[in-house]
DNA sequence: AACGTCACG
DNA sequence: ACGTACGTGACGTTA
C-alpha cells in the first residue's frame, strides 16, 4: 500500500521559524526554522512511514491569483533575512534526506499539493497533507487528511472530512466559502469586512455558499444586509483567491516523488555542518567526522603522565607551574558525587591523578597540599562542585583564581550547554569527547579504567587552559572583570561553605506534620471520590479533566495543549458549579506538602547530621539570581499558614542557638527608583513610606487616610506588573478586571512616575540598539528576540529587557552583601554561620552570645552592599526555628 | 522526557 | 489579531 506524504515547504518553514527560539550554528548561520522543519520531517518519516514524499514551496513572487487581483498577499512583512537565508540549506539538507521537492513558476505550493491530492483522489492513495495553513481543509476527502502544525511544528493535528464536519460544521469544499466570506488578514484577503468567523459560520450553516447567501440577501437584516450587499464582489473574488487550484501542469511523474530513505553518511555531514548535535544523537549518526578517540588525541599537543608513575619532584615541579586543573566528579548532586580524579596541565605535559591518587599512596599528600595551599592558583571549570567533591573525601580546595564555568555563565546566562566541550566548539578550538560518549549515561554509566580515563581527563585540562585566555580577554571586553574577580568567583566560595555546613532539620517535626497531612489527604480523597461516584488518580490532570467537564459537566474554562486546564485558577472559577472543586483544591494543597515538603525533605536528611545541604547553583538563572537544587531551599512554604509550619523543622545544628533572617524590604523597587532615577519613587523611598500605600495615593489622587485596602492592593499588583515588565493584559488577569481599566491603570501609574516610564522605554530603545542590557554591576544578558518580527516573542524580549537589571541588579546586591558578610563572619572570628539564601533574604544560625551583635550586624552589611540614590533596608527577626524568625 | 501543576522570591 | 505578566525546582502522570 502506497502512502504520501506533501508537506507545504513554505508554510512549515515559516512556521518553524517562528515557533523556534534563535539559534545559530559557529559560523553564525541562522539554523533554527531548518532544525524545527527537521524535527517535523523526522517525526512524519516515523510516524507516517510514506512511500512516496514531497515538499513543495511557493516559486517566485507573482502567481496567477495576482492577475485578478494585484494585492494578494500585499501588505505581508518581507520574509526576514534571518529566515530567507534558510531557504536553501533546508533544500539542500531535503536533498540530503533523499526526499523530492518542487517548485513551478506561476504557482503557489498549496496548488502543487492540491493537484498532487487530486491524483491521490483519483488514484485511491491514501494521503497525509501537511500544512500550518487552514486553507488546505479544504483538499481532505477519503484519502487524504490534512495535518495542521499547532503549537511550534512537530505537534500536528489531523483533520479529516468528518472531524472537519465536527469542529466547524462544513464539509471540505465549503473551507473556501468560509474564506471567501470571513476573508484572511494574512494572505490580504478581503472577506466582507466586519464578518469574522462566528458570523461566517453561521450564514454558511443556513445558506451553504458564498453564493448562497448573496442570492439570499434580501433575507438577512440591517447591518448585516447592509454589509453583504457592498461587498458582493469582495466576496466572490475572496472566494476565487481562496481556492487551490488543482490543475498544475506538473512536470513531475508521482513515481519521482517515492521515498527510498537517507543516507547516514550525507545526512549526518549535513547535520554536522548545521551543528545538529541532538539530531546526530537521535539518529545514531557519528558525531565528528571520523571523531574517535585517536582522531581527537591526534589533535592533542601534550603529553599525559600519570602522577604515581612521576618522580616526586617533578609532580611538585608540574604542579607548582599549574596552568590549569580539571576535577572530575560524576552526579548532579555535588554532596553526593563520586569523585573520579583530576588533571593538571603545565607547559605541555598533564598529569593526571586518579582517585586513588588522591586518597591515598605517595601522591596523596603532594596533590592535597597542592590542592589546599591559598597560595597556588588554581583555575578550572566547575571548582564550586569541585570544592563540594572533594570536601566530602575530606581534601580542602583553596586558591581559586579562575572558573571557566562561571566566566562562560557571565558572558552568556542565557546559554543552555555551558559543558566544556560546548565551550570548547562555541571558541572554535579543537574538539574534545563528550562526558556522554566516554562515561555513557543513565543505566549505562561507566566510567572507564586507565588510560581512556586519563586520555579524557587530559583533554578537559588542556581544554581549560585554552579557554582561559579566551574567556578572560571576553570579560575584559563586556566590562565583567570585576564582577567575576571580585564578586561571583569569591561567592562560589561563601556558597560551597554554606553548603557543606548544611541546615540541621527536625524529622520529628515534619513526621508529625505528614501523619496528620496523612489523615487529611485521605479524608477529601474518600469525599472527592463520594462527589465524584468513582473513584479515580486525582493527580491526573487527564483523569480530573474527564471527571470535572465531562462527567459532572463543568464549564472549561482553559485548555492545555494536551487538554482540560485544572490548574488551580481554573478550580477557583469553577467554586460555585461544584462542592468538588474546593476539595480538590484542599487535595492539591496537602498532597504537594506532603510529598515535596515532608516526604522529600525526609529524603535529603543526611542519616549522620539530621541536616540538608541544598546545591546553589550560580550559572543557571539568565538575570543573575542563585538557584537551590537537593532539595530546593528557595521554595519553602510561606504564604499559606498549613505550609508555613515547614519552617519549623529547620532549626539550629547546636543546642541554645537561633536561626536569624534578614531579609530586604522591597529591593527591587528601591532597584528601580535608583536606575530610574525617578524623583518621586526615590522620595518614597527617602521617607521610607509604604510603597504601595504611596503608589495608591499617586495613582488614585488620595490621600493616606483614604486609601482602602483595595486600593493598595491594586497599587500592589501595578507595582509588581512594572517589575515584571508591564503589559495591559498582565495585569488585568492579575487584578480580574478589563484590559481596559488596567492600561488605565497604568497609563495614570505613568502619568505620576514618569521618570519611570522614561525608563521602561529607554531601556527597550537600548536592548534594541546595544542587543544586550546590564546590571548596576554590569552583568549583561542578551536579547536577540527584541528585534524578531514575531509579536510574542518581541515583546516577551521587551519585558525582560525591563525586568532583567531590575531582578538582576537585586541579585547583585545580596551577592555582595554574602560575600561581605562571609568576611565579617571571619574576620570578627564569629561562630555565628550563614547558612541560607532566598534571593532577598539571608538565614544564620546564631549562639546565644552572638545574638545581639549578628541583630544589628546582618541588617548593617545587608543595607551598606552598596550605595544607591535610595537607602536600603534590611529587616531582622530570630527565634528557635525557621518558621519563629519571621 | 515532556507536561501540568504548584511551591518560592 | 496576536496571547504573557519576571525568575526558578520538584513532584506525579503519561507517553
Amino acid at each position: 500500500m502506497d502512502k504520501w506524504v506533501l508537506i507545504d515547504g513554505n508554510s512549515i518553514i515559516y512556521r518553524a521559524f517562528f515557533a523556534m527560539p534563535p539559534l545559530t550554528n559557529s559560523a553564525g548561520l541562522h539554523t533554527n526554522a531548518v532544525y524545527g522543519f527537521t524535527t517535523m520531517l523526522l517525526k512524519l518519516l516515523e510516524e507516517e512511514k510514506p512511500t512516496h514524499m514531497l515538499v513543495a514551496f511557493d516559486a517566485g513572487k507573482t502567481t496567477f491569483r495576482h492577475e485578478g487581483y494585484e494585492d494578494y498577499k500585499g501588505g505581508r512583512e518581507k520574509t526576514p533575512p534571518e529566515l530567507s537565508e534558510q531557504f536553501p540549506v533546508l533544500k539542500e539538507l531535503l536533498r540530503s534526506f533523499g526526499i523530492s521537492q518542487y517548485e513551478l513558476p506561476g504557482y503557489e505550493a498549496d496548488d502543487i499539493i492540491g493537484t498532487l491530492s487530486r491524483l491521490a483522489d483519483e488514484q485511491g492513495v491514501e494521503t497525509v497533507v501537511v500544512s500550518g495553513d487552514k486553507d488546505m481543509l479544504q483538499l481532505a476527502s477519503d484519502h487524504v487528511t490534512i495535518a495542521l502544525t499547532r503549537k511550534g511544528v512537530s505537534e500536528v493535528e489531523r483533520y479529516d472530512p468528518a472531524e472537519i464536519d465536527a469542529k466547524y460544521g462544513l464539509k471540505p469544499l465549503q473551507i473556501i466559502d468560509l474564506k471567501g466570506l470571513m476573508g484572511d488578514t494574512s494572505d490580504n484577503i478581503p472577506g466582507i469586512p466586519g464578518v469574522g468567523e462566528k458570523t461566517a459560520l453561521k450564514l454558511l450553516h443556513e445558506f451553504g455558499s458564498v453564493e448562497g447567501v448573496l442570492e439570499n440577501a434580501a433575507e438577512l437584516k440591517g447591518k448585516m444586509k447592509e454589509k453583504v450587499e457592498t461587498h458582493r464582489d469582495s466576496a466572490v473574488m475572496s472566494k476565487k483567491l481562496a481556492t487551490i487550484y488543482r490543475e498544475v501542469p506538473l512536470e513531475k511523474r508521482t513515481d519521482e516523488l517515492a521515498y527510498g530513505g537517507y543516507d547516514a553518511q550525507t545526512l549526518a555531514d549535513n547535520f554536522r555542518k548545521l551543528e545538529f548535535k541532538s539530531l546526530l544523537e537521535r539518529l545514531a549518526l557519528p558525531e565528528a567526522a571520523g571523531a574517535d578517540a585517536a582522531a581527537v588525541a591526534a589533535a592533542a599537543t601534550y603529553d599525559v603522565v600519570s602522577a604515581g608513575e612521576l618522580p616526586a619532584a617533578e609532580l611538585t615541579a608540574l604542579l607548582a607551574a599549574s596552568e590549569s586543573v580539571y576535577i572530575e566528579a560524576i552526579g548532579d548532586n555535588p554532596h553526593q558525587a563520586r569523585l573520579i580524579g583530576l588533571a593538571v596541565a603545565a607547559g605541555d605535559r598533564i598529569a593526571v591523578a586518579t582517585y586513588d591518587d588522591l586518597m591515598d599512596g605517595r601522591t596523596a599528600a603532594p596533590l592535597r597540599d597542592w590542592l589546599a595551599d591559598e597560595q597556588a592558583p588554581k583555575r578550572g571549570y566547575d571548582l564550586h562542585k569541585a570544592e563540594l567533591a572533594l570536601g566530602w573525601a575530606g581534601i580542602p580546595l583553596c586558591g581559586i583564581r579562575f572558573d571557566a564555568l562561571l566566566a562562560a555563565y557571565l558572558l552568556d546566562p542565557t546559554e543552555s550547554s555551558q559543558t566544556l566541550a560546548a565551550l570548547i566548539q562555541r571558541f572554535g578550538l579543537a574538539a574534545i569527547q563528550t562526558d556522554e560518549a566516554v562515561y555513557g549515561k543513565g543505566a549505562r554509566l561507566q566510567v572507564p579504567a586507565g588510560e581512556a580515563l586519563a586520555n579524557h581527563l587530559a583533554a578537559k585540562a588542556d581544554a581549560v587552559r585554552r579557554l582561559v585566555p579566551l574567556l578572560s580577554a571576553e570579560l575584559g571586553k563586556g566590562n565583567m572583570t570585576k564582577l567575576n574577580d571580585e564578586l561571583e568567583l569569591p561567592l562560589a566560595v561563601v556558597l560551597a561553605g554554606m553548603e557543606k555546613q548544611g541546615i540541621q532539620v527536625n524529622p520529628g517535626v515534619l513526621e508529625e506534620l505528614g501523619a496528620e497531612l496523612e489523615r487529611g489527604i485521605a479524608q477529601y480523597m474518600s469525599d472527592i471520590y463520594s462527589q465524584a461516584g468513582m473513584e479515580f488518580n486525582i493527580h491526573s490532570p487527564k483523569q480530573l479533566g474527564e471527571v470535572l467537564f465531562e462527567k459532572l459537566g463543568l464549564p472549561v474554562i482553559k485548555k492545555t495543549k494536551t487538554g482540560y486546564s485544572t490548574d488551580a485558577e481554573v478550580l477557583e472559577k469553577l467554586e460555585p458549579y461544584s462542592e468538588i472543586v474546593k476539595l480538590i483544591l484542599h487535595y492539591r494543597q496537602l498532597t504537594k506538602l506532603q510529598s515535596t515538603y515532608v516526604e522529600g525533605l525526609l529524603k535529603e536528611i543526611r542519616r549522620d547530621t539530621g541536616k540538608v545541604h541544598t546545591y546553589y547553583r550560580q550559572t543557571i538563572a539568565a538575570t543573575g539570581r542563585l538557584s537551590s537544587q537537593f532539595p530546593n531551599l528557595q521554595n519553602i512554604p510561606i504564604r499559606l499558614e498549613e505550609g508555613r509550619r515547614i519552617r519549623k523543622a529547620f532549626v539550629p545544628s547546636e543546642a541554645g542557638w537561633s536561626i536569624l533572617a534578614a531579609d530586604y524590604s522591597q529591593i527591587e523597587l528601591r532597584v528601580l527608583a535608583h536606575i530610574s532615577g525617578d524623583a518621586r519613587m526615590k522620595q518614597a523611598f527617602i521617607e521610607d513610606t509604604d510603597i504601595h500605600t504611596k503608589t495608591a495615593m499617586d495613582v488614585f489622587g488620595v490621600t493616606a487616610e483614604n486609601v482602602d485596602a483595595n486600593m493598595r492592593r491594586q497599587a500592589k499588583a501595578v507595582n509588581f506588573g512594572i517589575v515584571y515588565g508591564i503589559s495591559d493584559f498582565g495585569l488585568s488577569n492579575n487584578l480580574g478586571i478589563s484590559r481596559k481599566d488596567a492600561a488605565r491603570f497604568i497609563e495614570q501609574y505613568f502619568a505620576v512616575f514618569e521618570g519611570v516610564r522614561a525608563y521602561m522605554d529607554n531601556i527597550v530603545a537600548q536592548a534594541r540598539k546595544d542587543g544586550y542590557v546590564t546590571t548596576l554591576l554590569e552583568r549583561r544578558r542578551y536579547l536577540p528576540e527584541i528585534k524578531a518580527s514575531n509579536f510574542n516573542l518581541r515583546s516577551f524580549a521587551e519585558r525582560t529587557a525591563m525586568n532583567t537589571p531590575i531582578q538582576g541588579t537585586a541579585a547583585d546586591i545580596i551577592k555582595l552583601a554574602m560575600v561581605k558578610m562571609d568576611a565579617e563572619l571571619r574576620t570578627r572570628k564569629l561562630r555565628s554561620r550563614m547558612l541560607l539564601q532566598v534571593h532577598d533574604e539571608l538565614v544564620f544560625e546564631v549562639p546565644a552570645d552572638e545574638l545581639e551583635l549578628m541583630k544589628t550586624l546582618v541588617p548593617d552589611v545587608m543595607e551598606r552592599a552598596i550605595e544607591l540614590d535610595v537607602p536600603l533596608r534590611a529587616d531582622v527577626s530570630y527565634g528557635d526555628n525557621w518558621y519563629e524568625a519571621k
